[in-house]
DNA sequence: TCGAGATAGATGCATTTGCATATACCTTAG
DNA sequence: CTAAGGTATATGCAAATGCATCTATCTCGA
């Protein structure tokens, strides 16, 4: 019976392998021709946002620095996937949402991509097992996400 | 109740929310100047490997492309902490393994690292949950990694 | 034994990333 | 009202990444 720490650190270990083969298995998928996994990240992000949001707040929920995020911005921006305009209450801030483009995109990918998912979890998982580990990664997240505003 | 492929996209969302969150946390910990968090994947991965691997299996467990898996052990062996030598067996392949220092270094790293995701995790959760999580993450990582010698 | 095809790893090159820092704007004490 | 300090995003630049491809080596059937 493994002590707390090391059980804590396997559980991490185990979630980390789990995420590498499965974004592995995922990127292998035939969807990413017109836009990556990142950039599809952004768009998927973007499309749940019922309005605009901040960029510091797209930052916060996406896996990249400030001004990778930035530039990737740009390039969606440019290829008429997003729509950047300045925010009115606040000069300094951009508010980021979807174009027309954007979302019709997002569906595109999307659903091959959740089709693979689920492919992908359901032949692992029986109903109970996929509550458990949402409800255990949403914790994990949920903590997390309380933890960084200290 | 959710229908199965929405739980299954809804845990996965989940997992990577977690581990998104989780990887933020801990980059900001404060020991990444001597090694990166990549470097320290591949002196981790190395480190548990009682002797020396191939690079393409290297390559299996580590989420990197071939070519930056192979600069980057440029890199590492360069710093002299990985050893790469041509395998006698079969004159295309490499074996790697850790140096002296490479080992040390791995600790080094290493040891404050473990306590802090010993620290989040340990906080989140009590041991069922530890344990729980641990295991359903173990199922998908072997489950995926059998589908991709399919 | 030889040559076609397969496999392991390295390399050229354009793109993307992160770090440090700059810029623009906001907020607030005085 | 203003200047000092803070916050949101953008930019310069070196380093890292991925894709396509190359080289070297291995395997196996004729």
């Amino acid at each position: 019976m493994p002590g707390r720490p090391r059980l804590a650190n396997d559980a991490w270990e185990a979630l980390l392998t789990a995420h590498a083969q499965m974004m592995r298995r995922l990127a292998a998928e035939d969807v990413w021709c017109e836009v990556s996994m990142r950039e599809y990240d952004v768009l998927y992000t973007l499309s749940k946002c019922p309005e605009p949001i901040r960029l510091g707040e797209l930052n916060r929920r996406v896996l990249l620095s400030q001004p990778a995020l930035s530039r990737m911005v740009d390039r969606l921006v440019e290829r008429g996937l997003v729509r950047r305009e300045r925010d009115a209450g606040d000069g300094r801030g951009v508010l980021l949402s979807l174009t027309t483009t954007g979302r019709a995109q997002q569906r595109t990918t999307g659903r091959p991509h959740a089709l693979g998912v689920a492919r992908a979890m359901t032949t692992t998982f029986d109903d109970q097992e996929l509550t458990a580990l949402r409800d255990l990664c949403r914790k994990l997240a949920e903590h997390e996400a309380a933890a960084e505003v200290a």
